[in-house]
DNA sequence: CGACGGGCCTGACAGC
DNA sequence: TGCTGTCAGGCCCGTC
């Protein structure tokens, strides 16, 4: 499932797309597209456009466009870009073909990822996007900031984990994050010390760096826009090992639901 | 305000 | 073998 170095190793493959123009779109699987209201629309509108840029922001790829539009993309939980796929699969949901003939296909199995087409001036309808909060590898990231977003009582995986407060931080590293970090994920926000949410902050930029440069985490589906797999998930420590022993005191791993979500921890090493 | 559950989806896998 | 049930989870939405 793509979080942030997924994300962001898939947009460094699509990098190739930019001053390219789109010269055909194809939707087929309408529910994929949010906006405009019609595939039509969608696809009247996009082609023509050029790509200026293609960035990432949280789990989002933005392809920025010509005449101040922007593709905004989610990939969820098994949606990929496939760069030069030429024909169409079981799976592909939108085929788009740029300048210079190169294909690329948004191909998604679970039919949860989704695309937007929005101008500049409406992307307030992309509530996701709009209220993202801060980028964890940024400067805004630190110690202070983390410490203004700690008054609560929600767990701290949970605080974590929203996306209006950190952008692009998803189940995987989240409980990687905090096993490294020592805390228990079910600890209180606003119970954290400053030491703590300190530590907190570093762990979750070094994790994120090491990912990314590990090319991802594949675990189940995810491929980048070449169709590699990642190698993260050789380093993961708590993540997928339900069950198993902690790698740091050897005592059983433990896992409960927290916000929905399956959450791994040891709770010996995590206080 | 926040917690919680359902819905969206399909494939993998466990158990009978 | 083949069926059924459960799980995976990012995000949105409605309800309490």
């Amino acid at each position: 499932m793509p979080e942030l170095p997924e994300v962001q190793n898939v947009v460094d493959g699509l990098k190739i797309l930019q001053d390219r123009y789109v010269e055909d779109v194809k939707v087929y699987n309408v529910n994929t597209v949010k906006n405009p209201n019609t595939s039509d629309d969608f696809e009247d509108i996009l082609e023509g456009k050029k790509v200026l840029d293609v960035f990432r922001r949280g789990k989002y790829i933005v392809f920025q466009l010509d005449a101040d539009y922007k593709l905004i993309t989610h990939l969820r939980m098994t949606g990929a870009l496939v760069v030069g796929e030429k024909e169409v699969t079981k799976y592909t949901r939108v085929g788009f073909l740029f300048s210079k003939n190169l294909a690329v296909n948004f191909n998604d199995i679970r039919r949860f990822g989704t695309m937007s087409l929005l101008h500049q001036e409406e992307l307030y309808k992309e509530k996701g996007y709009f209220n993202l909060g801060v980028e964890p590898l940024s400067k805004e990231f630190n110690h202070r900031y983390m410490l203004g977003k700690l008054s609560s009582n929600r767990a701290i995986k949970t605080v974590i984990l929203d996306q209006t407060i950190i952008a692009g931080l998803g189940n995987i590293y989240a409980d990687e994050c905090l096993f490294l970090a020592g805390i228990h994920p079910n600890r209180k926000g606003r119970e954290l010390t400053k030491q703590e949410a300190c530590i907190l902050v570093d762990k979750i930029k070094l994790v994120l760096e090491k990912a990314i440069n590990c090319g991802g985490t594949t675990f189940r589906d995810y491929k980048n826009s070449k169709g590699e797999s990642g190698n993260f998930q050789q380093h993961l420590h708590v993540y997928g090992r339900k069950g198993q022993k902690c790698l740091l005191c050897n005592k059983g791993l433990k896992n409960s639901k927290i916000s929905g979500r399956t959450t791994v921890f040891c709770p010996n090493c995590q206080r």
